[in-house]
DNA sequence: GTAATCAGATTACAGATGTAATCGATGGAG
DNA sequence: CTCCATCGATTACATCTGTAATCTGATTAC
């Protein structure tokens, strides 16, 4: 059963998407990785990882003195939400639009469109429209 | 001399809908608009109307008693801004992948597959890759 | 003309967020 | 053993958000 996901916001996003690559990691390793892609100080970081267990979106195992976090909550979901938020927020829920959009306006070398265009015809086989 | 977009809320964004949908509007007209979509008093209508004039987001000119809101910026720049934003926070910024898990997961009808297909051949025509 | 009404302006207030500094315990260096 | 470097916990604090209520001046209905 889907226990709403926590809300994420985004600089929690960048500490949740290095957990999610490599986990379980302790504090300091979260800063390490951080180190130059972000200008946090390490204890901004730590707030970070607080905020986020406490909004369970990460949990943690004492290893002595240091915690291990990991993920509670994955990606996916994560993801998911957040997609549906967007596309809402933004787009009044109207998919196909938004993917239109992103499509004319943004660069998509060759591969890109050739693969989206598998992904398509490959939808259009199976999927089909599920009401009918 | 973008000047950066206001960043948007939200709430905020119910309102610039409403406001890029039609205008100008006053307030009496939005609340109006709003009725039925939303749960918010007038009170709440008014403060994000307030706000939304504070960040540069509207802009107003009196008619008599009432004022008469207008948006400016365009909705265009705004949708393009969040969605730039929702791209690199939950998905680092890659465009495919995002669209693959949208195309992915989402229903999408038989003509919405169809549409999209076109775009990218349409796409795949024109714009090219534009490094080579 | 006077009172009820309605507009926008100002104030409210709790919770979330960005961004830390500080505190109290503790494990490791000597 | 003792002191220090660290760890997580607690506190800080300005801003933004969600969601209004209230105040003040104009207007409209008698």
């Amino acid at each position: 059963m889907h226990d709403h996901l926590p809300r994420i916001s985004e600089s929690e996003w960048v500490v949740m998407k290095e957990l999610w690559n490599r986990h379980p990691l302790t504090a300091g390793e979260v800063v390490a990785a951080l180190e130059g892609r972000s200008t946090w100080g390490p204890a901004t970081i730590k707030t970070l990882l607080n905020r986020l267990v406490g909004k369970g979106a990460l949990g943690f195992e004492k290893r002595s003195r240091e915690y291990l976090y990991r993920p509670l909550v994955t990606e996916e979901a994560c993801v998911r939400a957040e997609s549906s938020s967007f596309l809402n927020r933004v787009f009044g829920g109207a998919l196909t639009p938004m993917l239109a959009a992103f499509i004319e306006r943004e660069e998509l070398s060759k591969e890109d469109l050739d693969n989206l265009k598998r992904l398509l015809i490959q939808k259009e086989g199976k999927g089909d429209d599920p009401r009918s």
